[in-house]
DNA sequence: TCTGGGGTCCTAGGACCC
DNA sequence: TCTGGGGTCCTAGGACCC
């Protein structure tokens, strides 16, 4: 029996949600198969996992045989060989993943030009009036998900609706390799029955409230007085009763402007010294004033978070009157936040946030700044160099015997990174 | 060897102004 | 001496997503 349906009501809008089947772990698979081995990591318990003796080691991303042991994404590597004994765990490729992304958008935009990258694994395509040149929605999303499987070896779900809610719930029904439909006729049947937390926006905390409340399915939500909602969640609250009812107008958009950039890390060791934090702050800044840079972005507005060994956290933020770009200009006031933040408990992570920004070509230089010129120079100096010889050619002398990573934060650098030069490096949306 | 990193948005409460 | 109130800006924290 199909799990579609073969003819689709008329709407406003056709939206495809593309979303890779175990991201990671498929890229992972395939890469493997495809440099010898024989195994395919997605037909045994497998994760992709980071490295626990660096306190990385959490879940990435897990197979679906390894989804049976109830391992959950996110979760430490630790309990989840607890659940699963011969878990195989291998360790992440991030400049691979990169590239399969990468692919997969280059072949979804021959099919719309209004296309939108959501995370690394999914992509909303707006399908309206294309079905002219490619077909009807539920032929030409087969024939999309058959074209990736062939020319790149992973499978995705594609969900298919007349919003993006609806599209991405659509594709997060059965997995793997699979077409779905939810057009709002469907909803009753194919969306209220499951379990509340699966709703998009409905996470962990509000989930045990409504579970508390009574409230277990995303039908029963659905049922609610909005108002009553309103008092619970406050506006929250209507958001995701508007979305039980699979309302959502937002559109399919190709570019977001980007609002803020974090650069943040979880340090191998307890950090127990200021002088430490401030190298670390330091490695923090390097990343994230190369990156606000490549953006052409300045930002007033600089933030810096700690977790300590107890996992708490706390933060520390200012609007500062002139914008900018500079490594060090961040750092500094990153060490400033930090010396007024900091009660001296042993630190586990840090963060460093910017955001506020503006184009720096409209730069305001500070009068009593007369470095700034001079900094500007240094930073488009180091910026050159590692572009062309790669992200630790040059490093501050501070980090030659230390055990720092001297560019802090951001992805892991992997084998591939450093082949490369370690121009690849971050999957997100901003090119 | 237990618990990542990068985003966005919302809210509460205080400061400050008129 | 009975302690306005609306508006805006700022910060910290917490929710959600991948």
């Amino acid at each position: 029996m199909a799990h579609y349906k073969d003819s689709v009501p008329e709407h406003d809008r056709i939206i495809f949600h593309i979303d890779v089947n175990s991201a990671f772990l498929s890229w992972e698979a395939v890469y493997r198969l495809k440099n010898g081995e024989t195994l395919d990591l997605r037909n045994i318990p497998s994760v992709v996992g980071g490295d626990p003796s660096t306190r990385h080691g959490i879940v990435l991303a897990k197979s679906i045989p390894a989804k049976k042991y109830k391992i959950q994404t996110g979760e430490p590597l630790f309990s989840a060989k607890l659940k699963c004994p011969n878990l195989v765990v291998v360790p992440p490729h991030y400049s691979l993943y990169i590239q399969y992304s990468s692919n997969m958008l280059k072949i979804l935009q021959e099919y719309s030009p209004v296309v939108e990258r959501f995370s690394i694994d999914e992509v909303f395509l707006d399908f309206t009036g294309m079905e002219l040149h490619f077909g009807p929605p539920v032929k030409a999303a087969q024939a999309i998900k058959d074209r990736i499987k062939k020319e790149l070896g992973f499978t995705v779900n594609i969900g298919i609706s007349c919003n993006k809610l609806l599209a991405k719930m659509a594709s997060e029904l059965e997995k793997p390799d699979r077409v779905h439909t939810l057009f709002p006729d469907e909803i009753p049947q194919k969306m209220w029955p499951l379990p509340i937390d699966e709703l998009f926006m409905v996470g962990r905390t509000t989930a045990q409230k409504l579970k508390r409340k009574g409230v277990f399915t995303i039908g029963q939500l659905a049922a609610l007085e909005p108002a009553l909602l309103r008092q619970w969640f406050k506006s929250y609250g209507e958001l995701i009763w508007e979305f039980a009812h699979g309302i959502d107008n937002s559109e399919v958009q190709e570019y977001f402007p980007m609002k803020g950039l974090s650069n943040s890390t979880t340090i191998a060791f307890d950090v127990k010294e200021r002088e430490t934090a401030h190298r670390v702050l330091l490695s923090l800044s390097e990343t994230l004033g190369m990156r606000l840079r490549k953006a052409g972005k300045c930002a007033r507005l600089v933030g810096v978070s700690i977790k300590n060994k107890y996992f708490e956290t706390c933060s520390r933020q200012r609007k500062f009157d002139t914008a900018t770009d500079c490594t060090n200009e961040i750092y500094r006031k990153a060490r400033e936040l930090f010396d007024e933040l900091w009660d001296g408990v042993p630190i586990r992570h840090l963060g460093i946030r910017v955001a506020e920004l503006c184009s720096n070509k409209l730069l305001q230089l500070s009068f009593f700044d007369e470095c700034a010129d001079k900094y500007r120079a240094l930073d488009c100096t180091v910026d050159n160099i590692r572009s062309k010889y790669g992200w630790c050619s040059i490093i501050r002398s501070c980090f030659l015997c230390s055990p720092l990573s001297p560019i802090a934060g951001g992805l892991p650098q992997d084998d591939a990174d450093i082949e490369e030069g370690g121009k690849v490096w971050s999957p997100f949306l901003h090119n």
